[in-house]
DNA sequence: TTGCCTTATTGACGCAGGTCAACACCCACC
DNA sequence: GGTGGGTGTTGACCTGCGTCAATAAGGCAA
């Protein structure tokens, strides 16, 4: 799979979708090594690939492909997931603004989930073997990396610790306050935000089924913790959800 | 935490657990990267710890620690677990012979798990900033901890999918095909072992209850699947065992 | 706007695995 | 070799979530 390649210089608005440069970028805070210097971002900008926007329902690339590049989210939300050899489907994660993701192919050079846009999302790539080149020279970087990939590890085992014993009310809580927390990073609001993924997704992702996650959301609106609105969501009870997600 | 160091030099017998060098070691095809060269295994030697091993039940990290190291197993087998915000135990993991482990902790420079002995087992502990420095000149080594992190990912991914939906009997075949496949690289038997973890370990990693774990045992073996005997494991039908882990 | 199709909600019911309890076994330490 | 405490097994019962089904509510195309 390769992108097609729009440096956008020549995009005219200021706030424009086609960001032109990791100096610029509002994200660089979330997505690169805060110990870089204006040189080495200068350096690292030239091997960042700016694609054309995917839109909903689009593959980033999918699992057992060829692993070239690991991927920065710019806007949009992403889901990664597997395919069992049943042929079930696994979302393994979420990709937000500012968030990488890829890295799971590094291992064997293909990638070991598909990604696909949950709504129009751009993405900027980062070609591997550059960025290990990269990361070779500036010590900054390559620290950056091993500490993106080891927290990919340690957020998983998270969420080996949610599936493995909480109830369904706990991993719809914890998935809540993740995505809140993250939107806060970002700087937008942490109590009240869209879900950009369909409640199948997100049981799938909880290992529940939809009627389950229903009816928890249901069950916590009654409970005045949240308000729902279809996929609009008010948290009303920030400290009860927290403590609902590790019960 | 430090552990002390002892080259071990002068150990009298020849298969020691005292192993004196990466070259000598006949687990290194496991934890090192193939393409290295002589003279490069001799510097990363260099920065290898061997430390005395560690008793059933010491702890090699425990969460929260200072991040230094990672660690590659060279005998005995260790569990990583973490403990969740309610005071639950969840184990994250079981490291085997040539694999490694800590690498959890790099994000933050704090482990995000424990770390501890399921029998008499010794460490090679690698000092995480040594490896840096050696990585950034040596890019078959930056490569390879790339990809060992990476199939970590990967590898929790996998558990996580056997997590969501997976069905008691599923998870136990899961984690015995592991096993046995971990055996076959360290060239030892693919269908008869014994199990250093107790039946809570094991319930506790796959999320389910000792009863369960013991239950399914049972089942398989009343099955034909299996021969158990306490700790010791005889696998009688692979390929029913196979079958059993993606159903 | 209408109509169709996908997504979400709600209810009734069943079952896999959790819980509780009793017992057997193993082995470590007197 | 006995004895105590951890570890494993088995049975009976219970419950949280899955399954199935019916209905409602969005959302997109024409």
């Amino acid at each position: 799979m390769k992108l097609i390649v729009d440096r956008s210089e020549d995009v005219p608005t200021a706030p424009s979708p086609y960001q032109a440069s990791c100096t610029t970028c509002r994200l660089s805070s979330l997505c690169l090594p805060l110990a870089l210097e204006a040189a080495e971002i200068d350096v690292l900008d030239r091997i960042v690939q700016r694609s054309k926007p995917l839109q909903k329902g689009q593959h980033l690339y999918r699992e057992s492909e060829h692993f070239q590049s690991v991927f920065a989210v710019r806007s949009g939300t992403l889901k990664a997931y597997r395919t069992t050899d049943n042929g079930r489907e696994q979302v393994t994660g979420f990709y937000f603004p500012g968030e990488i993701l890829g890295m799971d192919g590094i291992g064997n050079n293909r990638h070991a989930s598909s990604a696909k846009a949950l709504e129009t999302a751009a993405v900027c790539e980062i070609p591997f073997t550059a960025l290990e080149t990269l990361s070779a020279k500036m010590p900054h970087l390559q620290r950056h990396f091993f500490q993106l990939m080891s927290r990919e590890i340690a957020e998983d085992q998270q969420l080996i610790t949610l599936l493995s014993k909480s109830s369904a009310d706990a991993r719809v809580a914890a998935l809540l306050v993740s995505i809140s927390t993250r939107n806060a990073r970002r700087k937008l609001s942490a109590i009240r935000f869209r879900l950009s993924m369909s409640r199948v997704d997100i049981g799938n992702y909880l290992g529940l089924t939809v009627e389950t996650v229903s009816r928890v959301f249901s069950r916590m609106q009654k409970l005045g913790v949240l308000r729902v609105e279809n996929k609009e969501i008010e948290i009303l009870d920030r400290d009860a959800l927290v403590e609902m997600a590790d019960a």
